[in-house]
DNA sequence: CGAATAGTGTCTGTTAGACACTATTAA
DNA sequence: TTAATAGTGTCTAACAGACACTATTCG
């Protein structure tokens, strides 16, 4: 930025400047699906589509914070590993005013997602479907009903998606989907999940115990009807 | 974002908030190096140090449009492949008033880069480095002297090269440094001095013509002093 | 014991690195 | 012919998919 400019746009008020918010998807695995929370919108513009929650970010915010905050206030989310995902500046993009929005990701386990939508009517866990390539995007509920989503948030949806499968296997993000154990089936679960195809049982096995990220913990599974796995957990590379 | 939310901040005079910038790495690879344009700074705060090109977003102007504005506008260029990096909105990033900018990747070839530079004795192409895992940032100038980075510049930079390495064997940036016709050594040595290591020569050839992104276009280099190679062209994938 | 899932051994095809080789051009 | 670079053939090691197999637990 050249000073010209700088002095030109010094007095916060003396040119009119776009809005910032952040916007969050917040997501998990549930029932073998991705699931991201949704909120309904009560009043116009658009109301009744679903929308992502969001906020504006405070002068005094950092980003990141505002997206924590917004995680905690808006949805009842703590503790998330939150991402920065894109930001979405289109002009058009709000018809009340311009707002420029960095969109965050957040992914937890799935027990704290349930409880994030627990009694909660206007809240909704979106069951979301993309292509392997990107292509053909939606969004249902868990009945399998379309949802209508406001403004960008189709787009915001399908980045964040296409986001978590380009990282899924060079990354530890699979395990912020998972409790602290977790058996090799569940990872492989979330995985399939994320990507949408099945994988393959040995393969799978030995690229993960490969790759020295996860650890046994010497327990088993608890509650099987059958022979029960063995538990691990994330273990950040040595 | 919810309507209490909105209405508190309808009136965009009401409350306080962060202005938005875009900021510009506009790379190339010059003499087998990563090169950046950078700006010295005239005046205080950070008077003398380097800086990206930026300015302010216009408050009816898309992020992309703003962004291949400052690359004509202050920097000379235009065609460069431009493409959203991260957004960097830290408190304190700079000491004058709160700002958030979007960072924007710039790519272009050698030649159109050099052309970017000429005569201007406040602008440099710096030249990159950074570790295998992305420790160890510098920028230095042509003669290898350490560039002192303006506010948050450097995080920037580093951000902008590991993004390049990360995408550089699945998508066809590297093909948006090299000239319209190349040869597959050029390709190569665009490839190396990204990823900071020389490559296998057959190895990288299979590869490169296994994707189906390049066209023999029948015409070989000239100028050569020994046999002259030949000339492909860049062809999306069928 | 039988059902059902956990977990493994092994074959095969693909791909990358290494290295030595042949091919082609200008001087 | 020679120097120098373009371009190729082939061996080997690493790794993923496929498939069949063994192992373990509960009822």
């Amino acid at each position: 930025m050249s000073d010209d400019d700088f002095l030109r746009n010094y007095d916060p008020q003396a040119f009119a400047r776009p809005s910032i918010t952040v916007d969050l998807v917040l997501l998990s695995i549930r029932g073998g699906r991705p699931s991201v929370l949704l909120m309904r919108r009560t009043a116009p513009p658009q109301a009744d589509r679903w929308a992502l929650p969001g906020g504006f970010v405070g002068i005094d915010e950092d980003l990141e914070a505002a997206a924590a905050r917004v995680a905690r206030d808006k949805a009842g989310i703590e503790g998330a590993r939150l991402e920065q995902l894109y930001t979405f500046g289109a002009v058009d993009r709000d018809p009340r005013m311009r707002i420029v929005t960095v969109a965050y990701l957040g992914l937890m386990e799935e027990g704290a997602f349930e409880d994030a939508l627990r009694d909660t009517p206007d809240r909704l866990g979106a069951v979301l479907e993309i292509g392997p390539t990107g292509e053909g995007f939606a969004a249902r509920s868990p009945r399998g009903e379309a949802l209508p989503l406001a403004f960008d948030h189709a787009e915001i949806l399908a980045a964040a998606l296409m986001r978590l499968r380009g990282k899924l296997d060079w990354s530890d993000v699979g395990f912020s989907l998972l409790p602290e154990r977790f058996t090799l089936r569940q990872l492989q679960e979330v995985h399939e999940a994320i990507l949408g195809t099945s994988l393959n049982k040995p393969a799978f096995r030995r690229r993960m115990l490969d790759k020295g990220w996860i650890a046994p913990t010497g327990a088993r599974e608890e509650g099987a009807s059958f022979r029960p796995a063995e538990l691990f957990r994330f273990q950040p590379n040595t």
